[in-house]
DNA sequence: TATTGTTATACTCTATAACTATA
DNA sequence: TATAGTTATAGAGTATAACAATA
């Protein structure tokens, strides 16, 4: 598909993130199907958990829109993988758990999420493993230059 | 906006390149807007240059459908970036050109990019850059596991 | 008056299908 | 019959605004 030599992706950051992310996402929504979620399904369901979430706080820890989150739940409902639970303390808020279904899917989502993991890593000698990914936590993380920034205190502003 | 850890981010690849990509993007994307063009917008300008190539080429060349490459012309047109010169040989095909504007356009727009990654990889040391560069080379690029399919001879088919 | 979750709506990006004009 | 480019359209994904129920 890509007609440029290795040598000239090299330079090209942009492309090497993005493809990254698009191929990894793309195998691990095939690898999924399997277990019939998307990864973002999982990312929720996982979170999720026994349920000490409610609605906001899991879109909050999952990054992701709480309109988006409403369509994400109703699928996992109707797929019999999660419930939205009425909170006993606030009759706004639902609380939302992983059915004995959904732990068992996400059991054996992790198994396939780590085989994929390795089987991409794994053509990497285990130095050239553990120096990437700790460049692109370095990158990504709190303070680096592609991460979110860090609260400043106020003392600063 | 991320609550976890840089350990618990660490495990999990699929956010590193999604964080990578989307971060890079957009800090790629407010940097381009200097000189008013998206990255969507450079990476067909630039490797239109002189013109050389159809339409279609350049769609096969910068990895977008022939419809997407429509409307990324039409505002590179209207712009004033770029233009469609008809084919002296094909009355069907149309030559993409960067005008004048265009390629100082492009010339503005490489050092801003360059600029952009030296910031961003800065904050490695020299011998994790490259490990880093080289790492993704490996998984993206061709025969890698994130990389498209090598075309096989037909002899081992 | 503010907040949780829902619905309706819109916008971006991208792709599929149908169309035209050529070959 | 096939191809280059265009148009129309539809599907994801995501976000904004208005709303109902509740605090």
């Amino acid at each position: 598909m890509d007609t440029r030599s290795d040598e000239e992706i090299r330079g090209d950051l942009s492309y090497l993130f993005d493809k990254s992310s698009q191929a990894l996402g793309a195998r691990m929504a095939t690898a999924l199907s399997e277990v019939g979620i998307t990864p973002r399904e999982y990312c929720v369901l996982s979170k999720a958990g026994a349920g000490e979430l409610t609605q906001r706080e899991l879109g909050a820890v999952a990054l992701m829109d709480k309109t988006t989150m409403v369509v994400t739940l109703d699928r996992l409902e109707k797929s019999g993988l999660a419930r939205r639970v009425p909170s006993p303390t606030d009759r706004r808020v639902r609380i939302v758990q992983a059915t004995d279904a959904g732990v068992r899917v996400i059991r054996r989502a992790k198994v396939i999420i780590d085989a994929v993991y390795d089987d991409v890593l794994g053509v990497l000698p285990e130095a050239d493993r553990t120096t990437l990914l700790d460049a692109l936590v370095r990158l990504v993380g709190a303070g680096g230059p592609l991460g979110s920034v860090e609260p400043r205190s106020s003392a600063t502003v």
